[in-house]
Order: structure tokens, then sequence, then C-alpha cells
DNA sequence: GCTTAATGTTTACAAGCGTAGTCGTTGTGC
DNA sequence: GCACAACGACTACGCTTGTAAACATTAAGC
């Protein structure tokens, strides 16, 4: 047992598989077909480019399968939280130093902020301080 | 004048790229060997390697040269802060249906927010709301 | 004048990604 | 029983990325 990193390599989920992911997400477990009719339309892929963006998701363990009968039920493994967590850690290390309030002060400066935004994020401090 | 669109493409910056540009955003006019001195070590690269990565930026209008004698001197064309708006906002489309509120809303469920982020983030908000 | 060191340009090459076609198997309708 | 449709697996292929070597040019030192 001299490797004790096991495997535990996140495996980066790139920008289209991204785009299944989300569809899984969002209602789970579907067959290729369920997840093609979903995204196929909008991003104007194929059955066999959802199929392959499948294969390679199973393959980065973001999700599983399950028989059913010849065919596959696919399932997320990788929660949602857990994705959004890594790739908002990423981006706020690569670019701000890893703090939080830096990014907040450029969308800010942005204004990508909404009225509705700034009343809900007042509404979290609030929560968060006491 | 058929085509309107001029280029304006944006040309994604790689990761590996991202890490020259931050070093000529900290400090430029370099030449090459300059900027290896500063990524090298740190990312374990070779000069040829920053090279290449230069001459890519170059590409992708990212950077500019200007001639001293026989060697180039690379300066940032790319703003830092459009490159950080355009990531930032990336992100935000990407997973949070494009609201801030949301993105903050996990940043601070995953604890990922210090007293010092909560202060800075709230007179930030004060001042917004004046 | 000629070798050499510095510097940009070209070429390389494996891995990852986007996109999709082909193949082999197997349940199903006739 | 058999043709066919559905489905996953395998293969493909051009582009980008990470990483770097080979090459060409040229200023500079001897």
């Amino acid at each position: 047992m001299a490797k004790s990193e096991e495997d535990e390599r996140p495996e980066r989920i790139s920008d289209a598989e991204h785009a299944v992911m989300e569809t899984l997400w969002a209602r789970s477990p579907l067959t290729a077909a369920e997840v093609c009719e979903a995204v196929c339309a909008e991003r104007d892929w194929s059955l066999p480019t959802v199929k392959t963006l499948l294969s390679r998701l199973v393959t980065k363990q973001a999700v599983e399968t399950r028989p059913d009968g010849r065919r596959f039920l696919y399932s997320p493994l990788l929660a949602r939280d857990d994705y959004v967590g890594g790739e908002s850690r990423r981006l706020m290390d690569r670019l701000f130093g890893g703090r939080a309030a830096p990014l907040f002060a450029h969308l800010a400066q942005e204004e990508a902020l909404t009225d509705a935004d700034i009343a809900e994020i007042e509404a979290l401090l609030k929560e968060l301080k006491q």
C-alpha cells in the first residue's frame, strides 16, 4: 500500500460535458436518448455526441449508470454543489488571490449587480453575522 | 464593408497563457527571458515554453510587442480588468444563471468568506446603496 | 572576419476536447 | 426464426493546449 493517493483526481469536466451534467442534475436518471432530447436541440448536437460525452463522464466518475434492460440509465455521481463549489473556488484562486471580497468588488464595480442581487446579498450578510 | 464583425473574437486565453499574462500585468514591458525568470521556476517551465506562450498570446492579440534592438519587449494588450471581468461573467452565466446573488450565496454557504471578506463586502454594499 | 550567444520562428508531439460515424449485440415485431 | 431497430462500445479526426526542441538570424566579442 505504498500509494495512498487512491485516485482522488477530480478530473476536470469540460464545457460540453458540463452541459450534459446540467441535464442530469435537472432530472435523473435519464437514458442517453432522453439526455439528447434535452440538450441536442440547444447545442446542435447529434445523439452520438451525447453518448460520447456520457461515456467520458462515466470514465471520469462524474456519472454512474444503472442497467435497465438493454440500455443504461444515467445519473450524476458528482453533486452539482460540489462542482459549482470547485469551479467557483478555482476562479477565486486564479483571479482574486483566493479571496471572495475582491471578486465581489469586481462584480459590483462592473455593475453586474442588480438591485435584487444587492437586497439578497444584504439579507445573506445579516444571516451570516448573527 | 459586408463584414462588420471585424475580428472581435475574444479568443479564450488558456491556463498556461494566463500565468504569462499575470507576469506581464505585474510588470511590463518585459523580454521573454524576464518573463521566464518570473514564472519558469514556479511552473517548472523552460524558456522555449514561455516563448511559445508569448507567441500564442500575440496571435490572440492579448499581448503586443515592441522591438528593442534585436529582441522584443512584450506588454499586455488585454487589460487585466477586462479579462477578469470576462471570466467572472462566464462563471456566473454558466453556473448561476447569470446572477451574482446565487454565486455569493454559494460562497457564503461554503464558508469561503472570512470575517474580513464580510466586513469588506458590507462596506461595498453601503457604498452601492447611497 | 568568424565564432558564439541570444532571440524570435517553425516544427513537434502527446493529451484533451468537440463532434460524430461505424460496429457489434440484442430485444422485438412479424 | 429472422430482419430490424435501439443501444453501448470503439474508432476517428481536426483543433487546442502544454511542453519543448530545432532552426535561423544577428549582434557582439575576439
